[in-house]
RNA sequence: GCCCUCGUAGCUCAGCGGAUAGAGCACCGGCCUCCGGAGCCGGUGGCGCAGGUUCGAGUCCUGCCGAGGGCGCCA
């Protein structure tokens, strides 16, 4: 709607079929903005490769594209430039007309997705009675904005926290849990210190034998359903659960405990699981465990690797846990689309389960599978993040840090009372560490920093944040004096400034997309980041309540409020809040 | 040994097969009787190496070098 795509393709389309013949009419006309503003605004690069087709040369066909474009009310006469770029630029008229249109629409523009999926995403999945920390952050915040864009986009988003609840860790924190006294451990862990409860079980586990003994033996009772054992374990998940709330509430992520299905809650599907397999002819028996041998995988010896569906002790681990879930979530959710945002170690793990996946006639045409990978969160040595002692850092730990410095900051400008100061130094702390995480390319490893995080110059949080308050304050500025911003106004084009502004509103729809195909956030937060740029390059240089009319004066308004929602929508896909001030 | 990911400016990062590879930070030089200077404008500086495909390669393919990760009953 909002894409001036839209109304070029089209035309090009046509003029294409005009000059070459209707056969040629769907060739790509290769439409994109330009490289550079000398060279107009959008550029259409498909003559190179038509002439190649034709065996023509490409400025020829350049022009005789042109010589049959009508391009009458969008752009002015196209130019024929370098080897055969087609270079494009729009009238004012036009951009004003689009930029008015976008301004009296809720969705600025970003029409849903041709056709609404069930997209299944898997993220966060912390384990009960450990501690969140900084690699469970950047699932749970890449995940969180995944859902966000595609719910934004019409699809129905079924959230999946694959909570680790289960497993031979359980037997000892069972075990210890049973020693403290469920009122003590209660107590324990419901102060949030899950770390140490786990490291006091550990502890005892590698040295007391006995201990061991017990916690082995508490594995099989758990196994075998014993009612005492199993109300130790719920209790233990009940806790962390409720743990895992407030961080979530903390960091103003969309997960709650409905959205919970642990490990423990495909136990009774395990079974029928491999059954299926077997009598699908794909699981065999290798060395005494059931196998699903997907082709393309070798181990260390160079001998087949397998995905183990049942261990040769016959129980079940989590490549059979993996496996039930894929079939679950495409048999009895309905899935289109299934998207696993967990760590790139996993990848070869997922590669083996989705190729199981096709090969057990799950997957397969349009229902697909997707491993997001992500990097890992480095220290500033560069090294994996740990404490100087060596440790996990809590996850709440750095929130707090950046929350307590966000804080130091926003108190700098005064004019706000403590209560909106806490909550904006929230806003600001956590929205600096979220973004900073997703205007990485997730694939890649990232330092974490927290000074750069909350810096207030350059491609940050704080500085998008920033950009919105400007917006915001102006509009109360303007209301100060009487004038009443008009989001109607029709939006007039004359200088620069205001013409790349606009046309950086009128991409949004094309990134939003292009972010819920490639599931990749840093693409919104560049162009985030690139529209805040733009904003204040216009704010400096066109003076909006002493513009020189009140018709111009009214159009930068309704450019303004524009902007501000279009970040606040951008970063709200995000999971990252715009406060009013800051 | 095999497989996966990554290598772009001093630093942190974008870059969708298209023109002279872009930002931010840092550094240097300008601007400002300005609606939030947390600013604006400009400058210095770069695709790990070698082949190949292509009209055109940072982008695709192959090899090498470097960093990280993974490779049978832990998730």
């Amino acid at each position: 709607m909002s894409d001036p795509l839209d109304d070029l393709l089209p035309r090009f389309s046509r003029a294409i079929g005009m000059a070459f013949g209707t056969e040629h009419a769907v060739v790509d006309p290769v439409l994109r903005r330009s490289a550079q503003a000398t060279f107009g605004d959008y550029q259409a690069n498909g003559a190179m490769a038509l002439g190649k087709a034709l065996d023509r040369s490409p400025r020829e066909v350049a022009t005789a594209i042109v010589g049959h474009l009508d391009l009458d009310g969008v752009a002015e006469p196209p130019e024929v430039a370098g080897p055969g770029f087609i270079n494009i630029r729009l009238l004012p008229a036009y951009l004003g007309a689009k930029a008015t249109e976008l301004a009296g629409d809720d969705r600025l523009g970003v029409r849903p997705a041709a056709t609404a999926e069930t997209v299944v995403v898997d993220y966060s999945q912390p384990n009960v009675a450990k501690e969140m920390h900084v690699g469970h952050l950047r699932s749970t915040i890449i995940g969180d904005a995944i859902v966000r864009v595609l719910e934004f986009l019409g699809h129905r988003v079924i959230r999946q926290n694959h909570l680790g609840d289960w497993g031979t860790n359980f037997g000892m924190l069972i075990e210890h849990l049973g020693d403290l006294g469920e009122d003590e451990a209660a107590a324990e862990l419901s102060l949030g210190d899950l770390e140490a409860f786990y490291q006091q079980a550990k502890a005892k586990f590698d040295a007391d034998p006995a201990f061991a003994e017990r916690a082995r033996s508490r594995v099989v009772a758990l196994q075998g359903g014993d009612p005492t054992t199993l109300a130790h374990w719920q209790l233990l998940i009940d806790l962390s659960t409720r743990y895992f709330s407030t961080v979530y509430e903390l960091l103003g992520v969309r997960l709650t405990d409905d959205d919970i299905a642990g490990e423990s809650f495909y136990n009774p599907m395990l079974a029928d699981v491999a059954d299926d397999l077997v009598d699908k002819g794909l699981a065999v028996v290798d060395e005494g465990a059931l196998c699903v041998f997907p082709p393309g995988f070798a181990g260390r010896d160079g001998k087949p690797f397998p995905l183990m569906v049942r261990k040769s002790d016959g129980g079940f681990g989590y490549d059979a846990t993996d496996l039930a879930a894929l079939r679950y979530r495409v048999s009895a959710l309905g899935a289109d689309r299934i998207i696993y945002v967990v760590d790139a170690r996993q990848s070869q793990h997922f590669a083996l389960l989705f190729k199981a996946g096709e090969m057990a006639g799950w997957l397969g045409d349009a229902r697909r599978a997707e491993h997001v990978a992500f990097g890992a969160v480095l220290g500033p040595d560069g090294r994996p993040f740990k404490t100087r002692a060596g440790g996990t850092v809590k996850l709440v730990a750095l929130l707090r840090e950046a929350i307590e410095r966000a804080e130091a900051v926003v108190a700098d400008r005064g004019e706000l009372d403590e209560a909106t100061r806490s909550e904006v130094a929230r806003q600001v702390g956590v929205g600096a560490i979220k973004y900073a995480d997703l205007s990485n390319d997730r694939a890649k490893d990232y330092v974490f920093d927290l000074d750069r995080m909350l810096a207030m110059d350059g491609n940050t949080g704080p500085y998008l944040q920033y950009a919105h308050v400007r917006t915001r304050s102006l509009a109360r500025r303007a209301a100060e004096q009487g004038v009443t911003p008009a989001t109607s106004a029709p939006v007039v084009v004359t200088e620069p400034a205001e013409r790349a502004l606009v046309l950086q509103l009128l991409a949004l729809e094309v990134v939003v997309h292009s972010t819920a195909e490639t599931l990749q956030p840093h693409r919104l937060t560049t162009y985030l980041f690139e529209l805040a740029s733009a904003f204040t390059t216009f704010f400096d240089q066109c003076p909006v309540l002493r513009a020189d009319t009140p018709e111009q004066r009214a159009s930068r308004l309704a450019l303004t409020d524009l902007t501000g929602r279009t970040l606040r929508l951008g970063l709200g896909l995000l999971g990252i809040e715009a406060p009013e001030r800051m």
